[in-house]
DNA sequence: CGATGTCTTGAGTCCCGTCAATGCACGTGG
DNA sequence: CCACGTGCATTGACGGGACTCAAGACATCG
């Protein structure tokens, strides 16, 4: 990595806070890694070996049982952080769902430089918070809410997070986007089977909710009534 | 608080690896206070002015929706930390499930500690970054399992846990432990109604997997099978 | 134009939720 | 000591929402 100051993410990553001459240290130690589409970055089990920066795609994050059945986690988009410091073996899989590019660190050398920078840590810890109160409203969803409240839900999380994904902070939610999940991982997410999501999904459109033009774009026609239909906590 | 040093939790909690200087300091920045079986110690949706240490007992921390559905996201033991350091609002509420002891501080003041001793937010990002782990796991079991399989992760994971609790860091599993839940709350642990958790429990008894010796005693006969039965990942 | 993978739709089933009654332990007061 | 009330927990009957199984529609690509 030749200049960490142009990166794009550079002000929305962990990385942000350091100083220039730290930056072309830390630059240093990393190196920029694009992945297709499909690709898995680590696996659940693996050693940890590595974390990462999303510089550009959408990744998911995920766990398996050893029947196969698989939970979606964490959707990770640009400049969040991923894998896992200060631990052995990653206990989830990181794959990518559309071609992405990653700033990548060994994991020990990555630790390392953390602990030596206590501004980083910081933003790290600050980020790991975020994630852990997503975490628990994931839990929230799953437990406790509907297959219509699951869609509804994830439908507006997913306008608003891919709507943050430029480089200004402050633009709103979109009113269409393109999912960059299938069916499958919908309901991998949602904790319900394709049948269950695709059939909430076309009742949402007979209902004029949403418009549905192609298979991965939605179109919110009604967020007041998706709003209400999400069951908001 | 008078002395951290002699504190029953001064090796477990994030406080460790603070120089005795150090913890005489944050010593006068925190109190003691208890807290009996059902208090609440903040609410979801408060302005998050504390945070703290459990240094005794069992409390639950919930999210609820509008509609009264309540899920419980974690339960936190001795040694555990509570609230949300730099963060506006707490997500969730906490509260005892059984006689507690907490060391509190307001959060303003502690964060002000804590980006002053970057040992200590180390500390507190190991843990977030293990509580993440553990809350994923979570996930997995809300998404993906059977009722069954719930049960039994939820029992095997109690056991584990509440022998942990001693001040030795290696004592194992408990054959045998108080539930700090009622069948409601494990209910909304697990995503599941009180008739069944009542039911499940009921059938692991009559399969001779476990002994109720009453309401709030569970005694495992068959740790195999619930294993089994739990379908760990 | 088939071949393939993904999505949708339908029919039937089952697990869990809902509603309701009963059981059990504990406490209080007659 | 027993009658009674209260709070949980258990058990049963029933219904519904999501899963399972299976077929059909649709798009993409060779």
């Amino acid at each position: 990595m030749k200049d960490c100051t142009q990166c794009i993410i550079r002000n929305r990553a962990v990385c942000v806070g350091l100083e220039t001459d730290e930056l072309a240290v830390l630059g240093r130690l990393g190196r920029k890694q694009k992945f297709s589409k499909g690709q898995t970055i680590f696996w659940e089990g693996d050693d940890a070996v590595v974390v990462a920066n999303v510089i550009e795609g959408v990744l998911k994050v995920s766990m398996s049982m050893s029947d196969g059945r698989e939970q979606i986690v964490g959707i990770v988009f640009s400049s969040d952080f991923i894998g896992r410091p200060f631990g052995q073996q990653s206990l989830h899989s990181v794959t990518a769902l559309t071609d992405a590019e990653l700033c990548i660190f060994s994991r020990s050398t990555f630790n390392n430089f953390a602990r030596q920078h206590p501004e980083l840590e910081h933003k790290l810890l600050r980020r790991t918070l975020n994630e852990l109160d997503r975490a628990h409203e994931w839990m929230l969803r799953l437990g406790k809410k509907t297959a219509t409240e699951r869609i509804a839900t994830l439908l507006l999380e997913m306008s608003v997070r891919l709507g943050e994904t430029g480089c200004t902070v402050d633009n709103g939610a979109l009113d269409a986007f393109e999912l960059p999940l299938d069916r499958q991982q919908i309901g991998d997410v949602l904790g319900l089977t394709i049948e269950t999501v695709s059939r909430q999904l076309s009742r949402l459109k007979a209902d004029g909710v949403i418009h549905l033009p192609d298979r991965r774009t939605v179109a919110i026609r009604d967020r007041a009534r998706l709003q209400y239909l999400s069951a908001a906590a």
